[in-house]
DNA sequence: TGTAGCGATACCTTAAAGGTATAGTAAGAA
DNA sequence: TTCTTACTATACCTTTAAGGTATCGCTACA
């Protein structure tokens, strides 16, 4: 029996529907039923009655439920109360993060972290993966999310997150009305894109093209997200950029689908200077960082 | 956080030495300490503070080990008090094995399913592989452990464990004052040899040699393991059988040492009939041996 | 100044969690 | 009744992370 096996029995139990809980707990529904299925062969019962319609907790589950809300309040309260014993770590951590899903992971970490180390404080700068790269160089920022591709034999870098590229359509365009929610890079081929501006993208999107010698009909060029969904909106151009920076989704005047080809996957890495000395608390945030992850 | 941090970290607490902790568990030192790292990162504080030749718990540490120990209590509670609750599985399993690891796998598992299930009683027969899935067959068990090579389209089969094959040499053979605990296929080509009577292990073992044409100059067959380390400490040639069956290990008469080859694997299955309807019982038995495994 | 004990690191292998597609089942609608 | 819908289970594949092996580096002690 593991944590993990608890908390989905709680998330069942919660919502008394496989497939709802599996979705809060972000996980698909078949992982779910087997990981309680497995709980059920290690306590040998049945915690759920199944019939197709109706889902109950059998006498055994509502006796399980009982402990198993007591172990998740006790490592609750395990960690608060080792946070409220106040680590001594102090300082201030320099992070640096594109733009994209990145701010949403940090957002997340920082909290978490400071629950730990209420001591520590965060300054946070947002910009391109290659000024980040300069800044991590120069001392001005101690760890920072960047995007791949990435090579510095002076830079740790780990990877933290993959999310598939997207196309922001104008309603204007054909392929917005397609059905589906992905679109193949042949759909798009030959029309006029908007796309971010880093150097290296022409060349990775071409690949993805049916002929990746035939240049990309590029009419305009973006560093920065908040310009992007604005272009597309004119339907100048069909515009491609990470997922999340497209996660608004639809509205009025655009379409947002991903990109179906098995490349086409954006990736986030968490990066620190292998020269320069960093404080402890920001050796602190980059181990928690990377324990935490996605979770 | 999962239960299994929770276990390592009270092992090591205990033991206060993660090598013999390490040993308690089952595991190798190197992850163990990896989880203990994992942990102690999640919480944001170190548990041990590790001196070369002393190891002691930090502050958060004995805090931690208040929770830590309440939440295995826990668990266990839940897991007697589900099966103090009493199923209604009642009923006798017939079991049969192959002798070698399958009678140590058994007696946990019955042991373990009785907790659970206390009305349910067992049978258990032993003899070769060919004989117990007659019996299969036929009825006379419901539910096996044999050993590979086995297929049979009217039977299911998982696999459970795995163990390398073994030599008992004796001591009069130069082989067994050579130092290190394998031996290679190599060095016992063309030696007298005392091996399983199964028809198949000839082949098998032959492919092992390095001139797997070449006949093995088989002395003695025996079926049954009672009779192998006697044959072998005549000194009339190398005796080949599973390393469980081996256990004893070294004696005055005979050295056991396991045999490095890549395909010198014993493979073990839990096997029931495709065909024929076995009690609830034996379908929990069935569920509960395979969620549980070696564990 | 070895030497032995012990934890950490680096790297590889394997087991188990998670994903996708689809089948199976029963309730409710046409 | 049969079709559709709303579920969970099954089968099979991919990916993640646990576990293993080899080795390093530190420090107490002989």
């Amino acid at each position: 029996m593991e944590l993990r096996h608890i908390r989905y029995f709680m998330a069942v139990a919660e919502e008394m529907n496989f497939t709802k809980a599996a979705e809060k707990l972000n996980i698909a529904q078949p992982p779910l039923s087997r990981q309680i299925k497995d709980l059920e062969n290690e306590l040998g019962t049945e915690l759920f009655e199944r019939t197709s319609h109706a889902l109950h907790l059998t006498e055994a589950g509502i006796l399980f439920k009982q402990y198993a809300a007591q172990m998740l309040e006790i490592e609750g309260r395990s960690k608060a109360d080792i946070s409220k014993m106040g680590s001594s770590l102090k300082g201030l951590v320099y992070i640096a993060t594109v733009e994209g899903y990145g701010p949403h992971m940090l957002a997340e970490w920082i909290a978490g972290f400071r629950k730990l180390h209420p001591d520590v404080s965060f300054d946070i700068w947002s910009g391109t993966t290659d000024e980040i790269v300069h800044r991590t160089h120069n001392g001005l920022c101690d760890i920072a999310i960047v995007m791949e591709p990435f090579s510095d034999p002076d830079i740790i870098s780990k990877h933290i997150h993959s999310e598939p590229w997207a196309a922001i359509i104008p309603k204007s365009d054909p392929l917005a009305s397609q059905k589906g929610k992905s679109i193949k890079p042949e759909d798009f081929a030959g029309k006029p894109l908007i796309m971010p501006s880093r150097a290296s993208r022409n060349e990775e999107f071409r690949k993805w093209m049916p002929d990746p010698q035939k240049p990309l009909n590029v009419v305009c060029k973006a560093a920065h997200m908040i310009n992007v969904r604005e272009l597309a909106k004119t339907g100048m151009g069909i515009a491609i950029f990470p997922r999340a920076t497209g996660i608004m989704g639809d509205d009025e005047y655009v379409t947002v689908k991903n990109i179906d080809h098995p490349k086409a996957i954006a990736s986030y890495l968490l990066i620190k200077s292998r020269k320069r000395r960093i404080s402890p608390a920001c050796e602190a945030f980059w181990d928690y960082a990377l324990s935490t992850k996605k979770k």
